[in-house]
RNA sequence: GGACCCGUAGCCCAGCCAGGACAGGGCGGCGGCCCUCUAAGCCGCAGAUCCGGAGUUCAAAUCUCCGCGGGUCCGCCA
């Protein structure tokens, strides 16, 4: 990919750490730049060399004039060195001015980028799982964006399985969808009902088949009843109809309706295809409703059935039979992934994987149609022809089919099998509650940013009782959505998370609304001194900032490019999320120790206002990279003596 | 049987990629703070065998190996 560096896209700590660069380089140590790194604490320095492996010249050059580095000095093991906080805290301050927005990250790419994410399949409303790749995906897409790339963002739509099908049959028997529901929510209750009778009809068969295993199926058959009770609950007369109309249907029926639909779309009979369409079409249109809720958009809707090309299947079957890794497996086409993992290129890239014995990869069906994985292959193509970069935002129990997609590209000599990338993430999980798409239990995306928009609504009430609909609405959706995404994005994806609600919704310390507040508030100090005809100097003293939180916050600021660039680049997105909150962590520190708009002399009250500005844009920069809004105000509580509480 | 991810205070999480100065936050607990720019806040106290062991190194939460515990994957399913 190509990659301009220019001065000037360098973050301000960076220059600071160039200088200081230069300056080991001035006194002989041009080697151990790469030690560098930050100190522990600010009382230290603001960039340390350890000199453990270190020997230094015996007099060290004196500090240029010009540069960046206020002071070097030893202190047991380290050379350490301090930075010209004013001088940093008004070019940071001047670059958050210029760029405002797009201060927290350095645009220093020109990129093609897909990122392909959330991708949930059209059976059933998006819950807390389908949220956290929602979320990092969308996350993603804006990092890489502000990394100057041009972004794309693609769901793809399975509309091929076995799964659909189910829904698709239920669908045509079901009566019209009752006023007032959700699409996405009736494409569920309609595929639960009817996967339930197609598994009930599978067990009646096996019951009769294989009555030694009665009690064991008869308890099966409970637990299905059981799911059943609660969706009858949800749509009585609905679940009464469907379910009557697909009694008729035994095993036999069903698997032959099925197959004929799964045929009927592989080979592109129109018929089969607009009765598939009609749910998919209809989970789709909730879907965009609760992405568009979510502040998730995208630029592109990719179906799965358009993969089924006999075209393409065909040149890719061809491609792969020339391949020095086609082997015949099972009696069907397959691909040698274990010799491609040992390919010198592919280890290069890989690493060793670890995984020693990767499974062959069939690529078509006995009978000739195509599996999910081959059309994943022609589909990674279609994405790689769009992008220089493909990033695949998918679960990590999918790790080995996304390597063997990859490792499929590789075996044809695909020249860009190296830019797909899988961006995976673990689980969700609710405590105490098992989601089951196919059974109709779960706890939809919905239902968690209603309560989420629900519970900041009422935080906002309690202090604001008379604030007016519209802002009131506007203000707890970046609340409520925010707390929602922030508690998903902070923790590393590698961990899998169980869920819980009220800690997610947890207003307080290391949130969503916490940073908000903090971003707020500097806000607000930063509207009373407008109000006051205090005017922020466009070159303030930033010599007066020498309180320790006034110096950690600049320096914190003018990391921030660095860090939200390492988010891009590294996937990391909490890393981001860790130094935003540290930021506001800070800031409130300050705040609460230092007038601003009272302080003492003009000059001072001026550079503090400039930092004031420089912690709002940093904050509301870096928030948004996460998707996540600042909202206007939020009120403080009141005081216990005084207001109205009786309002209430 | 093989492989991948995770394992840090009662609970949740950061730090691990690029090993370095007393392992940072938060929740919960205890005690304080609205005369000052928003108390969704601030200040203080208590709380840690960084899962265990070995190795590499001047130096290991971080790298390597062996274990243990939890999650996941290994279909002509999607």
């Amino acid at each position: 990919m190509p990659v301009t560096s220019v001065m000037d896209e360098q973050s301000p700590f960076a220059t600071f750490r160039a200088d200081v660069e230069d300056y080991l380089r001035s006194a002989g140590l041009g080697s151990f730049t790469s030690l560098l790194e930050i100190p522990p604490s600010a009382t230290y320095g603001h960039l340390a060399l350890p000199l453990f492996s270190v020997t230094l010249p015996s007099s060290l050059p004196v500090v240029p004039q010009e540069s960046l580095i206020a002071g070097v000095r030893i202190a047991g093991h380290y050379l350490n060195f301090t930075a010209k906080t004013p001088e940093l805290a008004l070019m940071s301050y001047r670059r958050a001015l210029e760029r405002g927005g797009r201060y927290a990250c350095l645009p220093q790419e020109r990129g093609r980028v897909i990122v392909e994410h959330t991708s949930a399949n059209p059976l059933h409303p998006m819950h807390v799982g389908h949220a956290r790749n929602a979320f990092l995906g969308d996350s993603i897409a804006r990092l890489k964006a502000a990394r100057g790339n041009k972004v794309e963002t693609h769901f793809y739509v399975d509309d091929m399985g076995l799964q659909v099908m189910i829904a698709a049959l239920g669908f045509e028997r079901a009566p019209p969808m009752p006023p007032g529901e959700k699409p996405d929510h009736w494409v569920g209750f309609v595929y639960a009902v009817s996967n339930i009778m197609y598994e009930l009809a599978q067990l009646d068969h096996m019951i009769n088949e294989e009555p030694e295993k009665y009690s064991e199926l008869v308890s099966r058959r409970d637990n299905l009843m059981g799911y059943a009770q609660a969706l009858r609950e949800k749509h009585q007369r609905e679940f009464d109809l469907l379910s009557s109309a697909l009694r008729g249907l035994d095993k036999d029926a069903w698997e032959k309706e099925l197959g004929q639909t799964l045929r009927g779309m592989e080979g592109g009979d129109d018929r089969f295809k607009k009765r598939v369409e009609a749910v998919v079409k209809l989970a789709l249109e909730g879907f965009r409703q609760t992405l568009d809720e979510a502040g998730v958009s995208f630029d592109s809707w990719d179906f799965e059935s358009a993969m089924a090309n006999p075209e393409e299947l065909k040149a890719l079957l061809a491609a792969a039979s020339a391949s020095p890794f086609a082997v015949t497996y099972k009696g069907t086409l397959a691909l040698n992934c274990d010799a491609v993992a040992k390919l010198p290129n592919v280890t290069a890239e890989l690493g060793n994987l670890g995984l020693k014995e990767i499974p062959p990869m069939v690529l078509i069906r006995s009978d000739g149609t195509s599996l999910y994985e081959t059309r994943d292959i022609i589909y990674s193509m279609k994405k790689l022809q769009l992008a220089d970069e493909v990033y695949n935002v998918v679960g990590a129990e999918q790790t080995l089919a996304q390597l063997q997609v990859k490792l499929a590209l590789f075996a044809i000599g695909h020249p860009k099998a190296s830019h797909l990338h899988h961006v995976a993430y673990e689980e969700v999980r609710l405590p105490g509650r098992k989601m089951a798409g196919r059974y109709g239990s779960y706890v939809t995306l919905d239902e968690l940013i209603q309560t989420a928009v629900t519970m900041a609504s009422q935080e906002i009430r309690k202090r604001n009782p008379e604030i007016d609909r519209e802002s009131l609405e506007k203000s707890a959706r970046s609340i409520g959505i925010g707390a929602v995404k922030y508690s998903l994005l902070s923790v590393s994806a590698q961990k899998a998370v169980e869920f819980n609600v009220t800690r997610a919704l947890d207003f307080d310390q290391n949130s969503a609304p916490f940073m908000q507040y903090a971003a707020v508030r500097a806000k607000s100090v930063l509207r009373t001194a407008e109000e006051r005809g205090i005017c922020i100097p466009s070159d303030p003293r930033t010599n007066q900032l020498l309180h320790p939180l006034e110096e950690e916050l600049v320096l914190l600021c003018s990391r921030l490019p660095d860090v939200a660039s390492y988010a891009a680049d590294s996937l990391h997105v909490e890393s981001l999320a860790s130094h935003l909150m540290t930021i506001a962590d800070r800031f409130n520190s300050y705040y609460a120790s230092v007038p601003i708009i009272g302080a003492p002399d003009a000059e001072l009250r001026g550079a503090r206002l400039a930092l004031c500005k420089l912690v709002e844009i940093s904050l509301e920069s870096g928030l948004s990279l996460m998707g996540i809004q600042v909202p206007s105000e939020m009120r403080r509580k009141l005081p216990k003596n005084a207001g109205h509480e009786s309002s209430e």
